[in-house]
DNA sequence: TGCATCCGATACGTTGTCGTATTCAATTCG
DNA sequence: CGAATTGAATACGACAACGTATCGGATGCA
């Protein structure tokens, strides 16, 4: 421990730890966190180990930080949604999870890692702090959106509305997760579109 | 190729199968899929890799089979909680995802090993048909007895049945992670026990 | 322009994991 | 009881992935 003098953050440093953090999140959600190697991250990203090594000292230590930027980009996402004009508490949740990502591979890609991040957390206590934390934040943006809808339409929830935001996400994710493994068995947002508006108690 | 004859299934073989299977899931609820190796899954059946190259031809062999017992076991506990007497439709599902396992381990266990299937089958075609058909088959067996129960309680479900059976599964499935994420953030069963009875249409 | 520093590439030894070939004990069956 | 077969243990070679130590080119700065 001869210095903890942190290197200054140059802008060569941050586009390379970018691009090795965009390569990681593809090549997670190809193979999974485990069966990625750290040679397979830095090919994609078009580097050799030693640049890894140069910028994280370990695999952890990356998905520390990727899991914090998925988070984010999804905090960021809601706020943006929520912007939206006239939208009904059902049609910000759609917006929400349809902003997910452009296309639909995109989309695929942040289902998977969000998976793999949350059985990471499952497994590793340090890991499941920072990911309860995370998630925690993702629900509050979610409640707040919701309740303004909620709020502009005059409408009352049957349940709190953390329950409802819990729900949503649980729908959300378990429908998304069934088209992935059943392509032709759901057709798209098909389940929310059915139950939300029953848990809204707007059923038409 | 000299001989296809497929070695006869004494029942030491089946024994060791057996250990050999039980094992795995342990280790792979614990590690995944990729983080668990060949040797973890002998060690912990106490067997040598020499025992397991002999029972299986490899780990995507033993999944398989692996994933094919794991699906057969929800649809049995399916079939044992849909003979409970004067069961409605909620109770039924709490039931089913109540019998789960006897105890918290077991339970985390199931979720986290039909969470690792469900990225398997995502990533690979192969894998993907096996773990479509058997998802099929556990929503056919829900389907029915959800049916029975309604029909026996004089309900009209809002929704069509498969749908409802979609999403008590996403909800069940999405409240159990939660829980292992975050668990003094949920109490047992809160979120199908005040969103189910909203579902079906007998919100108290 | 020349010097110092930064940062990614290269090269290397180490370890972990795999799958197979072979051995040896147990059991089945004549 | 002896011979044949089955099934798990052992031993081995090959290779993939890791992390580090070192090198060299680029970049910032005087």
């Amino acid at each position: 421990m001869t210095t903890t003098a942190e290197p200054r953050i140059t802008a060569r440093r941050r586009a390379t730890r970018d691009r090795v953090l965009e390569a990681a999140s593809e090549v997670f959600a190809e193979r999974g966190f485990h069966g990625a190697t750290v040679e397979d991250i830095c090919e994609r990203a078009g580097f050799t180990r030693g640049a890894f090594y140069s910028n994280f000292s370990s695999k952890d230590d990356l998905v520390v930080e990727l899991s914090q930027r998925h988070s984010e980009a999804l905090v960021d996402r809601i706020r943006r949604a929520s912007k939206r004009e006239h939208a009904g508490a059902d049609e910000v949740l759609r917006d929400v999870f349809a902003a997910l990502a452009d296309d639909s591979r995109s989309k695929e890609r942040w289902l998977v890692l969000t998976t793999e991040f949350t059985l990471h957390a499952i497994r590793d206590p340090e890991a499941r702090r920072a990911w309860a934390a995370q998630q925690r934040r993702v629900r509050d943006e979610l409640v707040t959106v919701v309740d303004e809808a909620v709020a502009r339409q005059g409408l009352t929830l049957p349940i709190p509305t953390e329950l409802f935001v819990r729900a949503a996400i649980s729908l959300a994710q378990g429908s998304m997760t069934q088209r992935l493994v059943e392509p032709r068995s759901l057709t798209v947002g098909e389940l929310e579109r059915t139950v939300l508006p029953i848990l809204l108690g707007v059923a038409d």
